[in-house]
DNA sequence: CCAAAAGTGTTAGTGATACACCCATGT
DNA sequence: ACATGGGTGTATCACTAACACTTTTGG
């Protein structure tokens, strides 16, 4: 290949989302290295020459936190010019969402410490990653609008408010409990599984999803 | 800046649309260079050390079919590791709309011919372009539905015939014009600029939009 | 018996769809 | 006068939003 020109550098950056002590909470990572040393960043790195964007963006996410297994859906590529202070670097960001009790943090050598935010408290970030943030946010929203991804931030088991619960946190907002379930139930898409046990109330319904948390339907 | 790993080059591609001859064309270049010469491919190429994506995707239309000054919007980035036969070359793909009269195509040293095809009719294109333009398509579509994208497409001054036209070419069905007028003129976009003459038939009215048409409302 | 959350139906309003006839002009 | 597209209103249907009481369990 002809090396007319210098090549820019390519990473993958990750805003993994979940719900967590009633907030909607965003994964942000201390980094261990220069530029930003010791300040809060979203998950990410560079992408290797032998591998997918979907697969940099996989690798990053599970060594810089141990998070894996998740729904991911690429996002936007960020590339002005003077984002990265090291030079042109461009950066496809990618949206995750988990369940929070699956997941174990851990740190690592690029990374110092791995916390939970909630994106109403959110700390100063390095490079553009606040600017990465809103959109992700934007699109969060959105896919809740109009695709089922909300069940990829529950377990495998969960009852309706559990659903309405998330709902809720992520458009800051409350829905009627009764309309709610009509509208879900009438998407056809969840099983029951029984009825939820020690619960110190009228005991509910337990559901799970009927096809593969993979699929993402378009209610729309 | 440390070279710690092989960087990929990066491209940018746009698949631009238009209506025209009652049909949506995509604009295809004749690649003058290898790989893939004397093939159709989207017009598209390397993004400068320097300069931003967008700048990049705006500078290769215009280099490679005089096209500019059009609506135009990032849809994804590709960067499967095989899909340039060169090396690892990912692209960010973007959108771009525009209106066919106010357009001169031409060709250039890296592009022998500039055409627009029918997006039913197409040729076999290079790289994997013909995946980036389904899902250009998709989007357009999408795009259509919930915004008001569509006016990129039109002249300054049109009738509701030509938007209504628009619509259905791109979704390929008929729309009831009582219902279409309706709905149009709801969203209080249109500006009347008179009695359109020299028609052999009924003079309809003459609209223009209210807005800049860089401002995509979301009519959702 | 008290607290907590679960479950459940009806009504009103809003927006989408289906549908047909007369109008103004050029030739 | 004829051909061509332009312009317009109403009735029905489907979906959304608002709203309150009874049930079941644990403590």
């Amino acid at each position: 290949m002809k090396e007319k020109y210098e090549k820019p550098s390519v990473t993958a950056d990750i805003t993994v989302f979940t719900v967590k002590d009633k907030e909607l909470k965003v994964l942000l990572v201390k980094r261990g290295l220069e530029p930003f040393k010791e300040k809060w960043a979203l998950p990410g790195g560079f992408v290797r020459i032998d591998e997918s964007l979907e697969d940099a963006a996989k690798r990053e996410l599970e060594e810089e936190t141990g998070v894996k297994n998740v729904y991911l859906e690429q996002l936007y590529t960020f590339g002005d010019t003077k984002r990265d202070p090291r030079g042109r670097v461009i950066t496809v960001a990618y949206m995750a969402l988990v369940n929070s009790e699956n997941i174990k943090l851990k740190a690592t050598t690029d990374v110092s410490d791995a916390r939970w935010f909630s994106v109403g408290r959110l700390p100063k970030l390095a490079f553009d990653h606040a600017g990465i943030l809103t959109y992700a946010l934007k699109r969060l929203r959105w896919k809740f609008e109009y695709t089922t991804v909300a069940f990829s931030l529950l377990q495998e088991n969960f009852v309706m408010s559990d659903l309405q619960r998330i709902y809720e946190i992520v458009f800051d907002k409350k829905f009627d409990k009764r309309n709610f379930a009509k509208k879900i139930l009438s998407l056809d898409l969840l099983k029951e599984e029984g009825i939820k046990k020690d619960v110190s109330h009228r005991p509910p319904m337990l559901y799970s999803l009927k096809k593969d948390i993979g699929e993402i339907v378009e209610i729309i």
